[in-house]
DNA sequence: TATCCATGTTAATTTAATGTTAACAAAAAC
DNA sequence: GTTTTTGTTAACATTAAATTAACATGGATA
């Protein structure tokens, strides 16, 4: 399961935002001081910290930089929390480190669509609805992961589940997804696709993967 | 809903444009400096962003780097308004990421049908009278919204639907609707189409589609 | 009002797309 | 070099979607 550590001082924004992020399944730490944050990431190793820029015993910048001097936090992916308009402290959170900011007032599902869209940009496809239990798509350790169970996958299964879990509720075209899982010009029968498919679902479940005839295959995140 | 962000620094252009918007179904945001817009989607997402390239504050071609260069922000369409023989900014602008032009002074009609067309070409339709409630037709999702319902629809409904109303209004006549959809040469009764007819009003109601005795079909839009 | 014609309706039928399985080929792993 | 895993195919089954045919309706017109 991903991890978020929440480090800010105001007790209201750290409840919206768990409350929004464990909708979505995710594991939520809190910090309130930025001290107590840089303590918990040692602890708990998050894959993602949302970071106030604005704290009373520490600024938010500080922090990440402290956080970034460890090689070993190289891959926590950092978000910002800045004041509308603070245009200073989104360049130098930048700088510091982060990988994004949010502007306050914060808006649960922006926030949530940007952190997924982090997550994607750093090769984790996170998916979590409440119906399906949720898979995470490790394009770097080719893996895929559902509830600490590590799924194994061969190579055009993991390619066909990434490309239709990279944009969840698109509908690929069979076309399309020949294109990019298999290549330009590789010629392969009618059925292959549909195995491939049933594999996945074989080893997934069912209903992750559906089918919309005519056109092609949907991953769903509902 | 389909939102619009408009950033423009005279406040008589934002209202000209969010009045149209507002008659044809769009959720409105505003933005009067560049640095207020960058953040406005971050917080709002919008599905179309009309960004004036003359600012005091930042120039347009500017801003729209700007959100481009998040990938996050690839599939917003943006529009710039230019002033009318602005040759150089058209050009730039499009360069820098703008997915088309509307010269000032501004046609209220024209520039909604611009947006529209924008909308189509991205696959996304949009009828949204005051009457009927609002349809989205996603082409991505191969879906249609109805207030947030999600209405699944068969290949040959979805396209004959997506035909009609991306013209609303507009009569289709027969052989119109089957060379688009059927094709050139294939050759179906003649109750073909009125069988689709009646599955669609049977799945979105009968108040959408209407029949022209003698020609053919369209859909209506308030 | 009788009748003509375009469209509406329904259900059965046909067709096309996808699902399934197992066998075989090709690549990796051992 | 043998074994194991992965990828592909072909034959067949299954299902959803599309089409048809037969009949109903409804409006225009004489």
């Amino acid at each position: 399961m991903l991890s978020v550590l929440i480090i800010d001082d105001e007790e209201d924004i750290r409840s919206i935002l768990k409350y929004s992020l464990e909708k979505e399944g995710y594991e939520v730490y809190e910090a309130s001081t930025g001290k107590e944050g840089i303590n918990q990431v040692e602890l708990n190793k998050p894959d993602v910290i949302v970071l106030d820029v604005m704290m009373p015993d520490m600024d938010g910048i500080e922090v990440c930089e402290n956080i970034r001097r460890k090689p070993e936090n190289n891959d926590i992916i950092i978000c910002m929390l800045t004041a509308r308009n603070e245009d200073y402290s989104q360049i130098a959170g930048l700088e510091a480190g982060a990988d994004d900011y949010v502007a306050k007032p914060i808006k649960p599902k922006v926030f949530i669509s940007k952190i997924k869209a982090l997550l994607r940009r750093k090769g984790l496809v996170f998916v979590a609805p409440e119906s399906n239990s949720g898979l995470i798509v490790n394009r770097d350790k080719y893996i895929v992961e559902r509830e600490g169970e590590i799924i194994h996958l061969p190579r055009k299964e993991f390619e066909l589940l990434a490309l239709l879990a990279s944009k969840p509720n698109n509908v690929f075209e069979r076309d399309v997804i020949l294109e990019t899982v298999w290549g330009k010009d590789i010629v392969v029968g009618d059925r292959t696709i549909d195995v491939h498919v049933r594999k996945l679902r074989e080893k997934l479940g069912a209903d992750y993967i559906i089918t919309v005839k005519g056109i092609g295959y949907k991953f769903v995140d509902a």
